[in-house]
RNA sequence: GGGCGGUUAGCUCAGUCGGGAGAGCGCCUCGUUUACACCGAGGAGGUCGCCGGUUCGAGUCCGGCACCGCCCA
């Protein structure tokens, strides 16, 4: 190591991550690390496409647990030598980007309709240009090790071909078509949403009771409702069919009020008796469930609200032009004029709400483009029982089956510019419609001029190819063939809908073959407080201030230790936690580097303490392996800490400082190695420091070993490394220290005195060195007063102590020890424990006895 | 309405096969011995939501109840 760096080692006795990350992440990019060559094939490879994150998006704290995650099992698969690939790309969201961009227009006082198409969708790419890496570029400040140099977009031009290749082979399968059918408008986007787009939220609403008079009968029929203005639009009344109160009027006819349309009395099985007064309005223009019943009854549908959200003509002359909300007042007077408004009462109900825009969803129907999705179910139902492709938590795999086993048809068309324009062409003259790849010059049958459809594709229908468009499908391309099926999807729970499904569907139709093999579901992290993390409720934490703040490692750190199987409130303690621990690893290190020259890592344990760490080692090697394998990062983070912490840190360090201060250089070579293969366990969860340490311990080794820690090998267990002799005697002189320092607590004596002790029999093996070390013993032949044994170990009297404290506390101990005894003497003398419990379970429980009656003879046995 | 998950220390969470309840943080006491005060040593703290059952033995298995959260309709 040169001085200077020797010198940076020596004086930075605090890790700072602000003024190393943005410089490792510089020599990764640099280095090539995470642009692998596409060869080979997928089994010898490790491969995972990220869920594209939306491009307007900024990193929130569910990407950066997500991109961890996904970072971390890139990482171990790369160090284990597989060629891996970590695809990465955005995609175009339609609505969000537009809405973005038409904000920026309205801003300078224009609007995409003032622009004209074309002009607004160069406009929209402008934006793209300009912003569209905000996410990649925070992804990297993460230390996300995504291939940047293969970033591809859902609008690039290889990608929409394959987007328009899945919808003409999928409009010839007969699996896509035009229909007019009620969709989920959404009135702020002036679009049609899917249903996995649209949220229910429970409203505090009004509902409204209104007489419809029976016609040639002065009866009425009161109907309840909550949305009295689309009374207008009413085609029928229903009542169930074996509901007594109504079964004559059956057949008959109401006369709607305001309107004077006739209106059959239907019956229906749909109609709930218990409901109000047990009869209906059915609108079917304007509600899906009377939309369903209007079809199967062949009602007319009427439109009295339009795609702008307000009324139309048919509404009548009264009612035309007024919002929804100025409609239903208008409607409520009129009736209450007429005297028909027979009661008003609070009513808590769902009400739809897009989830793009928040405006309430406006149930209207309209010409649009589905996509049946029952044949290309069927497979994707199979993978999943069959765990071809693996859910983890397994528990996500009944919502997953629930969902597909009663899918409905997809309403793929939007009404926005900024996205999949539809590959259809009307011919006006003719009626003729084209679908196809390329645009037609002109209709084949009349010889007219061509007009492409409006419409773009739902941003999801694209999201769908994901895993294998992003290799560059359709084209074989070297890519498809080395990464495609990719090993992992990780995502969250809300979204195995709309990504995961749809992944599987389309990449068994057009790859064959299924697009991961697991499907990891994050946990959700909630705001401290246990409410959703939101930036509108202000809970929302920004995950790139956190890395600001604490660096990078600690809160990839924080996120995995947090997280668990189920959704978990985010803790700033475990991010604190993770920085804590950054800064002893880079502490640790400094007290190792800096006390070593020269010396290469190897394995060469020379004392027993150095047998029992490499053995530990193997353990965290094993557990944090086995955790990370099986998607249990908690688990991993945790083990992580507490071998270095609380192994390494607390005992072999404290340990090994002699013979590291002596200068002889004895213990180092294992040291080294020890720290060696600690970073490389530890990189995957916490790079960037691991990283930069391993570089000095390079230098420190006159620069063998790999050129970066991201590429080192990542241990692996062995066996015969694992020392029963060493883990039982320095364990042994561990708990023997432990006991001291509590007995020095119990009997108030100073935890830094060194007090006389003597061997009470024995040979004198080496763990007594250590105990004399860390207990703060004297083994040098005082004679004295036994105060208290523990195994060999006596402590004399000294002025150190207070004989009169020392009987006092012990006595209390011997209260503790035999009740104790009596406890486990109960058990013991319980027949049915020792007969029906394991053996080995009953003979721990002698043991026990055993040693409790063992340590009370030590203090004094009866008395 | 249907389904899923949760309820364990002051807080956030672990707890595998049923065999004496754990971690981190916080709290208390002590301590600057040449890695780290983002540190070290020690300690206190639990009716495992409630009721019942199975078992020699239940945080863990079964039944019921209460409360909280999420998804679907």
């Amino acid at each position: 190591m040169d001085t200077e760096r020797r010198k940076r080692l020596e004086e930075t006795t605090r890790y700072e991550p602000s003024k190393v990350e943005e410089r490792i992440l510089e020599r990764w990019l640099e280095g090539g690390y995470f642009h692998p060559p596409a060869e080979g094939t997928p089994e010898e490879h490790f491969s995972i496409a990220i869920p594209p994150p939306n491009v307007t998006g900024a990193l929130h704290m569910g990407h950066a647990l997500n991109g961890t995650v996904q970072d971390a099992l890139t990482r171990i698969n790369r160090m284990r030598g597989r060629n891996t690939l970590w695809a990465l790309g955005t995609d175009h969201a339609g609505i969000a980007t537009q809405a973005v961009v038409e904000r920026e227009l309205r801003k300078e006082g224009t609007s995409r309709h003032e622009l004209g198409r074309e002009a607004f969708v160069d406009r929209v790419w402008k934006w793209r240009q300009q912003y569209g890496s905000t996410i990649i570029e925070q992804l990297k400040r993460l230390g996300a090790s995504c291939d940047y140099e293969r970033e591809r977009f859902t609008l690039d031009e290889g990608y929409v071909r394959a987007v328009y290749r899945v919808f003409v082979r999928l409009y010839d399968k007969g699996y896509i078509y035009r229909d007019n059918y009620m969709v989920n408008w959404d009135v702020g986007s002036r679009s049609a949403i899917s249903d996995l787009e649209v949220e229910n939220r429970e409203v505090a609403d009004t509902l409204y009771s209104i007489d419809y008079p029976v016609e040639g009968s002065d009866r009425v029929l009161t109907v309840a409702t909550v949305r009295p203005e689309t009374m207008l639009a009413d085609t029928a009344v229903a009542v169930h069919p074996d509901d007594e109160r109504y079964k004559d009027l059956i057949g008959g006819s109401c006369i709607l009020p305001l309107v004077g349309r006739r209106l059959p009395i239907i019956a229906d099985e749909h109609v709930d008796p218990e409901f109000g007064t047990g009869a209906v309005k059915i609108t079917p223009g304007h509600d899906p469930n009377d939309f369903q019943i209007g079809r199967a009854h062949g009602l007319d549908e009427v439109t009295v609200i339009g795609e702008d959200g307000l009324m139309t003509a048919e509404a009548g002359e009264r009612f035309a032009g007024l919002t929804v909300a100025e409609a239903r007042e208008a409607v409520l007077a009129a009736l209450r004029a007429d005297g028909l408004l027979r009661a008003e009462e609070p009513y808590v109900h769902s009400v739809p709400f897009s989830h793009r825009t928040g405006e309430r969803i406006e149930p209207l129907i309209s010409l649009q483009w589905f996509c049946r999705m029952d044949e290309l179910a069927k497979p994707a139902i199979e993978v999943i029982e069959h765990d071809r492709v693996r859910i983890v938590p397994e528990q996500h795999k009944r919502v997953y089956l629930d969902w597909m086993e009663n899918i409905r048809p997809w309403c793929i068309s939007r009404q926005l510019w900024w996205g999949h324009r539809l590959p259809v062409w009307y011919c006006d003259a003719c009626e003729e419609t084209y679908v196809a790849e390329a645009a037609p010059d002109r209709c084949c049958s009349c010889g007219g001029e061509l007009r492409q459809d409006e419409d773009v594709l739902d941003t999801w229908f694209s999201s769908a190819l994901w895993p294998f468009a992003v290799l560059g499908w359709p084209e074989q391309t070297p890519e498809l063939r080395a990464f495609y099926p990719t090993n992992v999807l990780v995502t969250a729970r809300d979204i195995i809908f709309l990504w995961v499904a749809r992944m599987v569907m389309m990449g068994l139709e057009f790859t064959g073959d299924i697009p991961f093999d697991d499907v990891y579901i994050t946990p959700v992290i909630q705001a401290p407080d246990g409410r959703r993390m939101s930036k509108s409720l202000g809970t929302g934490i920004d995950p790139l201030d956190e890395i600001t703040v604490h660096g990078a490692d600690a809160v990839r750190f924080g996120l995995l230790a947090m997280s668990s199987g189920q959704d978990v409130r985010y803790s700033a303690d475990r991010i604190q936690q993770g920085e804590d621990l950054a800064n002893k690893i880079w502490n640790a290190s400094r007290l190792i580097l800096l006390n070593v020259g020269g010396v290469a890592p190897e394995l060469r344990p020379e004392r027993i303490e150095d047998r029992w760490i490499v053995s530990r080692l193997q353990r965290a090697i094993e557990a944090v392996t086995m955790d990370l394998d099986s998607y249990d990062f908690s688990h991993a983070a945790q083990e992580l800490y507490r071998f270095f912490w609380s192994e390494l840190c607390d005992w072999y360090l404290e340990i090994v400082k002699p013979r590291l201060y002596d200068g002889q250089g004895e213990a180092t070579a294992t040291l080294l190695w020890v720290l060696e293969q600690t970073l490389a366990l530890a990189h995957p969860v916490m790079p960037f420091v691991t990283e930069e340490i391993y570089s000095y311990l390079r230098s420190a080794a006159d620069g063998k070993g790999s050129e970066m820690l991201v590429v080192h090998p990542f241990p692996e267990v062995d066996r015969s490394l694992a020392d029963e002799e060493a883990e039982r005697e320095v364990g042994a002189s561990i708990e023997l220290t432990r006991s001291v320092r509590r007995w020095r607590d119990l009997v108030g004596v100073a935890p830094g005195s060194v007090l006389p002790a003597r061997l009470a029999e024995g040979d004198g093996a080496p763990p007594h060195e250590l105990v004399a070390r860390l207990a703060r013993l004297s083994f040098d032949g005082v004679e004295g007063e036994a105060l208290v044994t523990f195994g060999r170990i006596e402590i004399l009297s000294s002025e150190e102590v207070d004989g009169e404290q020392v009987r006092r506390r012990i006595a209390e101990k011997r209260d503790t020890l035999r009740s104790e005894i009596e406890r486990a003497e109960g058990r013991i003398g319980n027949q049915g424990f020792v007969s029906n419990a394991p053996a080995q379970v009953v003979e721990a429980e002698r043991e026990k006895l055993a040693t409790y009656r063992a340590e009370l003879e030590e203090l004094g046995g009866q008395g």
